[in-house]
RNA sequence: GCUGGAGUGGCGGAAUUGGUAGACGCGUGCGACUCAAAAUCGCAUAUCUACGGGUGUGCGGGUUCGAUUCCCGCCUCCAGCACCA
């Protein structure tokens, strides 16, 4: 009998002790007749301080480490420090301290923390990121990717943290803030190293169905990266057909140095009542062609002059204004009668004919000039012909061929209704475009506009913006038929191709531009969503709605009324579609959902959505692609204590990777590191001075630091192998440990950690360094461990728990016991430290501690077979990592022991094996009362089936599924018998009287219904 | 809006393939020990009840002898993405 109180704080000191000294937990990189497992728990950022969040990161995934290795497992759980990065420096700043100092003097402090967990970390395998020995690699590595085309030194914008002062990667920035400082992020244009992650997009993506991962985080991943799968349509960019102005050369072209005369005219645009057409002349005597033209006299207006010179020149007697445009044409040429050189400003007018009504040309009239209905599409060309006589003529040298503007769409089946375009306002093409722009004070105003604007200001607000690019228009290569050309900001220039065919009449965000600008909705496909059985409202009400996608209706409403819906709704398509879904005035549909294309042409019509994007997109020369939301990764960070980017400079400024016999490019000591924007390595005297030295005269070194995600993407590598001089590591401890078999890590991470990590060693595997082409087969969010509030943790709120602290109190078992717990470990959920929850856990290990006291020869029958149970249950939890019920398991089996007289020393000695993983001190102290060597070298035990008694068994007995009753049932009871006891039994004969017994439900060993009626 | 996940006592949570809903722990109540308190131990603890039983796992339906679990429709919360074409 031990009458000994538990005392963990004695025992726990003395247990990591004897570990230490008998490298208990040394693990080689092979063991005869063991399989290999690799346990990995994201190491730490030497802050100074462990926390309650250190002890759920790494001491309950020991608890699982602890499992593999008694169940026969080779485990690796190793432990080093993620030694670079800003807190450092900041910290240094703050406190005038070297960041070097400050971070190794931490190191030292949380490795004794980090011992008092009693984790079973392999210290000989530490490292740490800062260490020289270690950024040797990091370097090794980027110059090798550099070598291979996978690095890029690029001028781009970049996301810029101002209260770090330092360029931030996308996956650093949230909601427009930085994750770090939370500052507004501001974009700004400069040159920063970047690693090709996009080159590896797909397989990053598809590579994650193979892994064991958890769904959400896998779904997270692909969200990240966001591949999407459409078309990319080519538009094809021409100047407008209706003002166009000539320069010269010819007869007419400006002539230098001669006086200019200013004159105001109008050009008319005459459209033909029903036709698609427009009324050009070709004036005999002067032997030209055009519109129809006139100057303005003064006291007329612009309508005045362009109505009347329609009547008197071409006899129509009916136009009606349609519209006046804003921005009048306008060229210099030189005016071969009036002889002087004209600055001519153009009004387009265009006018329609109400009817063909004209009056009878007198013969000197019909002498002057033919007039000709030329189609839309030809007015141009018309107008382009060699024998052109007029400034509005395009010269033939003066064409400039554009581009055709590719657009990435998805619904390239609704390709037919796109009745505009919209680039990016930083789409090249906007200054390419620019000499062809009749307004291009307007978009540069714009543009300058657009520059200013924050990401946050676009995020917050959506009000859209944009303008027309005058003189410019699109054709759509479905229809044929010019569209107009707009610069918007709600393009995105970094998604697609930057530029979008816009479909109001089947695109939320189109419609809205489309409403705002008056620009014309076309409805090309009659969506399935209505169609019997799929009944979704998409109508809000009234013939003049906009109706807007599914979504965002009203969704209220019987069948009755969504019926309604959808047949005004298709009565009105039908009236639409005699005008080619051309909506009028006033109606205005949108719909996203996807279903039958109409008013397309004959190859596509009636086919649906999916089939109709393969055809549409072949029939206009456009092909299926794919776009990712996922961009490249910068990592230039402009501050001190990081890894050097080894990289110098030429006296051209040529940059060239250095070499490998110079590697560790060292962090230089001679900085001052107080950040003012630009990279403090810049001001190191010695690191100039070493680079002319080994390059020559000159040569500049490279200046920023990298991102410390570069420094954790490989880090799992050097534990395997972390003494290795010539190699990061050895192919042999390569071949041994990877992949990582379970990865415990937080949520924090999984678009940007994991990602890089993942693509580092996709990197390195296609350069052939790596076997694996992933770097971890299990991943495991963990939870967030709450103050006893239910809030965050911080200072702040004062609701931070120091472990520390409640070590002292309760011992480091219990705490890490407590930890596994709260909540079930393999649910990324919060959970709120409960201080009277860790007591009631110290109670449990107290009472496992008394039980010593019931030690005697035998267990009862009863006791052994819960005990078996509770082995086999405990094991199945740790496995799955369900460690909250392994522990509940445990407790329910020490509350009936603790009622039995006795229990056998063996079968103590089993229960404190399968509590060793959790409380190693204790069980340790508990065990080496009694034997040599560790408990933690044992085998965990494995449940002997023949103890669990199951012969006898009560089974619940229902009537038509309600629990009436219990029965004890023996294992191979005759289904007949049984059914007759049951029947006997007092309390289902009241239920039963006068009823019939309908069946016999007999689930062996679950349950017993009857049912009667 | 899209994607993924979750809704169970006063609280954290359990119920592994459809089979006794609420294990285990906390809290609370009562009791034992004590002069007393703490600690410890024991009993009780979803809810209503005319004490027969009824009701109950976000809501409304369905399948089934039987549903927290499966199906349909909805609501709420959490996380990721979001003017992403």
């Amino acid at each position: 009998m031990n009458q000994n109180e538990y005392n963990p704080q004695e025992i726990e000191k003395k247990w990591q002790q004897y570990w230490e000294e008998n490298n208990t937990y040394k693990v080689e990189n092979k063991v005869e007749g063991k399989e290999n497992f690799y346990a990995l728990s994201e190491f730490a950022y030497p802050s100074g301080n462990l926390h309650v969040g250190h002890w759920y990161a790494f001491a309950v995934p020991d608890i699982y480490a602890r499992y593999k290795r008694m169940s026969g497992y080779n485990v690796l759980y190793p432990m080093g420090f993620d030694s670079f990065g800003l807190p450092a420096e900041n910290a240094a700043i703050k406190r005038g301290l070297d960041p070097r100092k400050w971070t190794y003097e931490n190191m030292d402090y949380m490795r004794n923390q980090l011992r008092s967990m009693g984790a079973s970390f392999d210290w000989s395998r530490t490292l740490a990121t800062s260490d020289p020995e270690y950024y040797k690699w990091t370097q090794w590595m980027f110059i090798k990717f550099y070598k291979n085309d996978l690095v890029y030194k690029d001028i781009t914008k970049v996301n810029w943290d101002p209260v770090d002062k330092t360029i931030l990667a996308n996956e650093q920035v949230i909601n427009g803030r930085s994750e770090r400082s939370g500052a507004e992020v501001v974009q700004k244009d400069m040159a920063q190293w970047m690693l090709k992650i996009t080159d590896f997009a797909d397989e990053l993506h598809d590579d994650l169905e193979n892994l064991d991962w958890d769904h959400s985080i896998k779904a997270a991943q692909r969200e990240w990266i966001g591949r999407k799968e459409g078309s990319l349509i080519p538009f094809k960019i021409q100047e407008s057909e209706v003002y166009d102005v000539n320069t010269g050369p010819g007869d007419d072209a400006f002539r230098e140095g001669e006086e200019i005369v200013d004159r105001d005219n109008v050009v008319v645009i005459i459209e033909h009542p029903e036709k698609d057409e427009f009324l050009c002349a070709r004036w005999k005597q002067v032997d030209w062609q055009g519109f129809v033209t006139g100057g303005i006299e003064d006291g007329m207006s612009i309508e005045e002059t362009a109505l009347s010179e329609v009547r008197e020149e071409t006899g129509y007697q009916n136009p009606e204004i349609i519209k006046v445009y804003d921005q009048s044409s306008h060229g210099l040429f030189w005016h071969v009668v009036k002889q002087q050189n004209r600055r001519a400003n153009y009004r387009i007018v265009h006018v329609k004919l109400k009817d063909l009504e004209q009056v009878a040309r007198s013969p000197e009239e019909q002498a002057i000039a033919d007039f000709l209905w030329i189609p839309r599409l030809e007015v141009n060309d018309f107008l382009k012909r060699e024998d052109m006589r007029y400034p509005w003529r395009v010269v033939s040298a003066n064409i400039q061929k554009f581009d055709d503007v590719k657009v990435f769409t998805t619904r390239a089946d609704t390709l037919f209704g796109a009745t505009y375009l919209v680039l990016a306002p930083e789409h090249d093409m906007v200054q390419n475009l620019k000499s062809q722009v009749n307004n291009w004070d307007e978009v540069e105003t714009y543009l300058k506009e657009v520059e200013k604007k924050s990401d946050l200001d676009r995020q917050q607000s959506k009000e859209k913006t944009g303008v027309e690019l005058k003189g410019i228009e699109a054709i759509n290569p479905a229809t044929g038929k010019p569209i107009t050309v707009w610069i918007a900001d709600y393009v995105l220039a970094h998604f697609g191709t930057g530029a979008v065919m816009a479909v109001p009449a089947h695109d939320e965000r189109d419609a809205e531009f489309a409403i705002k600008y008056d620009l014309p909705f076309k409805f090309v496909c009659l969506p399935s969503a209505g169609e019997p059985g799929v009944s979704r409202p998409l109508i809000t009400s009234g013939e003049n709605a906009f109706i807007q996608s599914a979504g965002v209706t009203e969704k209220k409403g019987s069948q009755e009324e969504i019926n309604a819906e959808w047949n005004a709704m298709y009565d009105f398509l039908a009236e639409v579609h005699d005008q080619g879904g051309v909506l009028p005035e006033g109606k205005r549909f949108c719909c996203t959902f996807e279903g039958k294309v109409i008013n397309g042409n004959e190859e596509v019509n009636t086919k649906n959505s999916e089939e109709a994007r393969r055809i549409i997109t072949e029939m206009v020369g456009g092909e299926m692609a794919k776009t990712y939301r996922l961009r490249d990764w910068g990592i230039s960070r402009q501050r001190y204590w990081g890894c050097p980017i080894p990289i110098v400079y030429d006296p051209e400024g040529n940059a060239h990777s250095i070499p490998k016999e110079h590697l560790p490019w060292v962090l230089p000591d001679d900085v001052d590191f107080t950040p003012d924007g630009t990279a403090p390595l810049a001001r190191s005297k010695e690191l100039k001075e070493r680079t002319e030295k080994i390059f020559g005269v000159g040569w500049t070194p490279e200046v920023d630091t990298m991102d410390t995600f570069v420094d954790s993407s490989w880090y799992f590598y050097r534990y395997l192998d972390n003494q290795n001089d010539e190699q990061f590591a050895s192919s042999e401890s390569l071949n041994s440990w990877m992949p990582v078999n379970m990865y415990f890590g937080g949520a924090e991470h999984t678009t940007m950690h994991l990602l890089y990590s993942r693509f580092w060693v996709k990197a390195l595997h296609k350069l052939g360094y790596v076997p694996d082409n992933e770097p971890y087969k299990g991943r495991l969010n963990r939870g967030l461990i709450l103050g006893p509030d239910g809030a965050k943790m911080s200072k702040s709120k004062g609701n931070v728990i120091d472990p520390d602290e409640v070590v002292a109190h309760v011992g480091a078992d219990t705490v890490r016991m407590y930890l596994a717990f709260i909540g079930p470990f393999n649910e990324p959920g919060n959970y709120p430290w409960d201080p009277n929850g860790v007591v009631g856990v110290r109670r449990f290990l107290d009472r496992v501690w008394r039980l010593q006291e019931k030690i005697s020869d035998i267990t009862p029958e009863e006791l052994q077979s819960d005990l078996h149970q509770t082995i086999k249950k405990v094991g199945e939890d740790i496995q799955r990592l369900k460690l909250n019920t392994a522990i509940s398991s445990m407790m329910t089996f020490v509350n009936k022991a603790e009622k039995s007289e006795s229990i056998s020393r063996s079968d103590y000695d089993l229960l404190i094996q399968i509590l060793a993983p959790f409380a190693p001190h204790m069980c340790e102290d508990l065990w080496m009362q009694n034997n040599k060597s560790s408990i933690h070298t044992e085998s965990f035990p494995i449940a002997d089936e023949s103890k669990i008694s199951s012969n006898l068994k009560a089974l619940p007995v229902q009537i038509n599924g309600k629990v009436r009753a219990q029965i004890v049932v023996q294992e191979d009871e005759d289904n007949e018998l049984l059914q007759g006891r049951v029947i006997a039994l007092p309390e289902i004969q009241k239920w039963i009287e006068g009823k019939s017994i309908r069946k016999f439900i007999h689930v062996p060993g679950k349950i017993i219904n009857l049912v009667v009626g």
